[in-house]
DNA sequence: ACCTGAACACCGTTCAAGT
DNA sequence: ACCTGAACACCGTTCAAGT
C-alpha cells in the first residue's frame, strides 16, 4: 500500500498502463509488467491484492495524465471541446476504453469527465434529470466512438472493411455496396467524430429550446 | 467445414453461442464448448482452425436469430423501430457487443443492420456520404449503450454506482454528488435508450432541414 | 519486512497416436 | 476419415520458503 524498497504502486502503474497502451489489454499480464520492472511476478502482489486491482491503479494512472477543458464559451462550446479532449485522452490510453468496456468505472480521477460535463449541462438550462440523460449520450458517443472505431495503428483497417462490402452481393446490399467508399471511411477519424457529434449537440441544442417555450 | 459424423459447425457455434451468453465472453472457451457437446476439445479442431474462426461462426449464429425491423413508415420511425430492434437483438446476446468491441465485424449477415440503415437514411434525402456518417452515429449509439450499460443480470451496478458518487467530497464534485440518484439511473435502461436516441434523431432530422433549405 | 520460485488450475493449440 | 490424449507455452494466483 504505501512505503515499500525498491518499487511503488505507481510504478507499477505505470508500466501496466505502458504496456497496455502498447500491446493491447492482452498484453498486459503480470509477467510481462514484472519482467519490464526487472522483478519476479509474484512482487507485484505485494503491491497489489489481485490483478483487477492493479487495473484500477492503472485507470487512475491514465486520468492523471489527462487535459483539463476550458471553462471558456457558451454550453455548446464548452462541450464540444470536452468532447475533443476526452477523445483525445482515450486516444492516447486505448487501455481505458477496453478497460472500462470490460466494468463500470467508478473511481473518483475518472468522475471527472462526468462532473465537467454534467455541469455544463445543468448551466446550460436542463434540470438534473435530463442533464443527466444528456451527459449519458454524451458519454456513450465518446467512449463508444472510442471503442468502435479502428485503432490508429491499424492503418489497413479501412481497407479490409472497404475490400469486405466490395465482395457483398449488390442485389442483396444495394447501399453499402454503392457507399463501400464512404462507409469505410466513416469507420473512424476527426471529421466522422465532429459529424456525430454535431448531430448529437443540435439535438440537446433542439431539446433546450423546446423546453424554454 | 462439411459432413462429418456426429457434430456440425452450426452445432457448435450455437453451443458456443448459448455459453458466451451466459457465462459472458471469458467463460467461452474451447474445454467448455466441448464438454457441452460432450466431445473432446481436441475435437471441435476439427470443424474451426482456430478459437478465432469459431467466434466468427458465434457471430453468424447470433445475426441469424435477429428479427427484422418492419419497413413502413417515416424514415424517422423507421430508424427509431431499427434502434429498438437492434437493442433487443444485441440484449439477447451481449456476446456479439464482447465481440464486436474487441474487433470490427464484417461477416455478411452481421451487415444486414448497417444496409437498412444506409437505406433508410438514403431515402430520407441524405447524400451518401452524410448518409453513411449518421448511419456512423447511429451503430455508435446502439452498440455503445449496449457496451456501456450494466447487462441485465446486474441489478445492483446501479446502486455500487450510486454508493461510489455519494462517497466523493461534494465540494470536488458538487453536480455529481447532488444527482446521484439520477446518474445511477440513467446508467441504462429503456427510457435512457430513448432519450439519447431521441435527440440523434432530433439532430439529423434538424440536418435534414437544413440541407432542404 | 520484503521478495520470489515452485506449484496449481487454468488457457489455446500442436502433434502424434488412437479408432 | 474422424476423434482425442499428451504435451507445450502460456495465464493468474496460493503458498511456503528464501533474504
Amino acid at each position: 500500500m504505501s512505503s515499500r524498497r525498491t518499487l511503488s504502486s505507481r510504478q507499477i502503474a505505470a508500466a501496466a498502463l505502458e504496456i497496455a497502451d502498447r500491446e493491447g489489454i492482452d498484453g498486459l499480464t503480470m509477467a510481462a509488467v514484472a519482467e519490464r520492472l526487472g522483478v519476479g511476478t509474484m512482487t507485484l502482489y505485494g503491491y497489489f491484492r489481485s490483478k483487477d486491482e492493479l487495473l484500477d491503479a492503472v485507470l487512475d494512472e491514465a486520468v492523471r495524465g489527462f487535459r483539463p477543458a476550458s471553462r471558456e464559451g457558451t454550453w455548446r462550446e464548452r462541450l464540444e471541446q470536452l468532447a475533443h479532449v476526452g477523445r483525445e485522452n482515450l486516444e492516447r490510453h486505448p487501455a481505458m476504453v477496453a478497460i472500462r468496456f470490460r466494468r463500470p468505472v467508478l473511481r473518483p480521477e475518472a468522475l471527472r469527465f462526468g462532473e465537467a460535463a454534467l455541469g455544463i449541462l445543468l448551466e446550460a438550462g436542463l434540470d438534473p434529470r435530463e442533464a443527466t440523460q444528456s451527459f449519458r449520450l454524451f458519454f456513450t458517443y465518446v467512449f463508444g466512438f472510442a471503442g468502435l472505431s479502428p485503432r490508429r495503428t491499424e492503418g489497413d483497417a479501412r481497407r479490409h472493411a472497404a475490400a469486405a462490402i466490395a465482395l457483398l452481393p449488390p442485389e442483396r446490399y444495394p447501399n453499402l455496396t454503392a457507399a463501400a467508399a464512404e462507409a469505410a471511411a466513416a469507420m473512424g477519424g476527426d471529421e466522422q467524430f465532429q459529424y456525430g457529434l454535431d448531430r448529437i449537440l443540435d439535438g440537446i441544442e433542439a431539446r433546450l429550446a423546446d423546453r424554454r417555450r
